[in-house]
DNA sequence: GAAAATATTTAGATTTGTCTAAATATAATA
DNA sequence: TATTATATTTAGACAAATCTAAATATTTTC
């Protein structure tokens, strides 16, 4: 009925794996992401298959269930539903929520979730522009172009980030780059990719590896 | 540097124990409260003792040592903090907090505490009246007097309860025994010690079993 | 399509926390 | 104080999750 906290990060991780890249979740991708040893990640997916929660073949890679899918998903509604509590109620910034809301979405508490949603006002976005999934499981999915495929010219706002640690956000919030703003590109440099942009009447030079991760809709 | 739920557990139910009864905390008794065998309990205090938490001696009990009470009365702390949470942002009723508190003590992030602590307005009691310690892990320690231990005339308010179910709250709920609520004894029966009082202007008959744990004011 | 490189699994060991059954110590009773 | 009852510890086993090293499969490269 209830499952370890384990249990719980390996279908998160197959989850946002299998979101990332469709098919199946490859033995060492899962390591690398969990900080694991491959035999390790072997043995928790014989047992998750075991409880029926994953499609595994040997060898083969794995997927999740719809059982497996649902139990994620709830993680990623608490998750997010919390990261959002902390920045909006707790002032913490948004570089610094994601480490706390790691343990927080292992809290096993129903009703405590739904009453947490009111008491956010049934957010939609998480503080990093993720959809929060419903109490159905339901969210929509971001529609987003990475900005360092757009070219110049191209206008659009900043919808949300592909990488989340402290030290990029971090930096994104020194630039001024956050949710919402318009920025529009004046320029990609064809040697090494850089962009040059406007962000709120101020001209910005960021590099090609820090544009990859900025979502933004057109 | 961080303990498991275990451990922490374990140095909570002996902290609570110690002020229940002071004095050296038995193996057994600690083995009823926390729902295990003896033997487990012996093992973990010689886990415990190893790391200097608690003052063990074979077959004479156990007591915490300094550093023990300090982690001991911040899980407590984070306790009592996340309760108030729960009733005053989230409108849980008292009877309904105290489970959910049990895994929510346990998230280790000490910002975390400081701004929850901070958005409750520094509460100084949780809804059972119990109180808070702070930063420093000082409180005030509740002054009362069992209702069971009154006698007709006396008067007072009820600022505590020393039994937590929720079966036992939502009795109190009730018959209207909550918290702040002034009380004046007209009778008790000599032959089973059941009490008659007058609670907001009415009458009321409870058994001496639910006034043993119904702490007042004077 | 064989050889080499990479990915994955198996076998066996380790740590943490628990348990049962047996042994031992302490406390109560007569 | 000897006997009995109760409390506690020890010994040995077990489940969960992990690891290392060795074995096996799959994929890539020539
Ligand atoms: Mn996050
Ligand atoms: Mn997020
Ligand atoms: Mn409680
Ligand atoms: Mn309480």
């Amino acid at each position: 009925m209830t499952h370890s906290f384990t249990e719980e990060n390996y279908l998160k991780i197959i989850y946002h794996l299998s979101q990332r890249s469709a098919g199946t979740v490859q033995t060492n991708t899962i390591a690398d992401e969990i900080q694991t040893k491959p035999a390790s990640v072997t043995d928790m997916l014989k047992k998750l298959s075991d409880k029926k929660l994953v499609n595994y073949v040997k060898y083969q890679g794995v997927t999740l269930t719809a059982k497996g899918v649902e139990i994620a998903v709830n993680i990623v509604r608490k998750h997010r539903l919390w990261e959002v509590f902390l920045v909006d109620k707790l002032n913490f910034k948004w570089d610094e929520v994601h480490e706390i809301a790691e343990e927080l979405e292992h809290i096993n508490s129903p009703v405590l979730v739904e009453r947490l949603d009111k008491f956010l006002g049934f957010p939609k976005k998480d503080p990093h522009g993720d959809p929060i999934p419903d109490r159905h499981g339901i969210f929509e999915t971001l529609q987003f172009t990475k900005m360092s495929k757009l070219q110049t010219g191209d206008k659009g706002i900043v919808v949300g980030v592909s990488e989340h640690s402290s030290a990029y956000l971090k930096h994104l919030e020194k630039l001024g780059l956050t949710l919402g703003k318009h920025i529009e590109i004046l320029e990609v440099a064809d040697f090494d990719g850089s962009v040059e942009l406007n962000v709120s009447n101020e001209k910005l030079n960021i590099s090609r590896e820090v544009a990859r991760h900025i979502l933004i809709k057109k």
